[in-house]
DNA sequence: TTTGTATTTAACCATACGGTTTAATACGTT
DNA sequence: AACGTATTAAACCGTATGGTTAAATACAAA
């Protein structure tokens, strides 16, 4: 698989997310990364397997523990990725901006067309 | 499933991706969208409602066309959450500067060292 | 009303995913 | 050597994924 969907597939669990989440504070063992989540050591064993795969993580070797790392390079293009799109959803605030800056102007004109003529009923403010 | 989980297992696919670059430049319908594929149109329809329940695309209704319009919410989602990540990956471009201009500073060093004894052999360059 | 075009649904298949439980492995300690 | 702890591997299960082909649906045009 290329680089970018297996990195979209590992952070498209939300267990997994959270190891990620609990690596950005510092490396750790197996032991301590499955301790919150309320699953088999067996589960959080594949889980940090995936984020191998990806990349999204590296181990170490300590005796008998297996220190895990993050390594934040596939995030970096997963986030270059994405920015392609980012005029994308800024032109939508955008255009959302002139809406709402229409509808400004129409409650405005509203306004001074209510202070003309105080027969106007509203039911939905 | 989350939202985030939605999202990133829609990007996790190549012809998921490429049906959204394709939705970039403006609404397209299905056959529209799946003439650059060499799979079948009933596989791109699967694609498309698997991006539709993420809400990476809309549909609308014209005649007997369904065309996809790009929603790109999700996307600003991913891209937040990424951000966090951010600070990580710029720290290990700074100590990768800093590896290398310790490696420049020992090359640096080996110059000089080479034009003080020319029996040095190099095998790598 | 028949025909043609656009699209979805259904049934099927192989493989992957996310979890379980039960071994197996690897290392440190006694 | 035997035990305890950390971790992985294996076998299994239900469900999801990504694809196929064949059938159904929706609408336009003849």
């Amino acid at each position: 698989m290329d680089r970018l969907s297996l990195t979209f597939s590992a952070l498209a669990d939300p267990t997994r997310r959270a190891i990620l989440a609990r690596l950005s504070s510092g490396a750790a063992s197996v032991n301590e990364i499955a301790a919150p989540f309320a699953m088999s050591l067996q589960a959080i064993s594949k889980h940090l397997k995936v984020l191998e795969r990806a990349q999204l993580i590296s181990r170490g070797k300590e005796a008998q523990w297996r220190p895990c790392e993050l390594k934040a390079e596939p995030l970096r293009e997963a986030d270059a990725w994405i920015k392609q799109y980012r005029q994308m959803w800024e032109e939508r605030f955008d255009r959302l901006d002139a809406y709402l800056m229409e509808l400004q102007a129409k409650s405005a004109q509203a306004k001074a067309s209510a202070s003309r003529s105080t027969k106007a009923k509203k039911k939905n403010t």
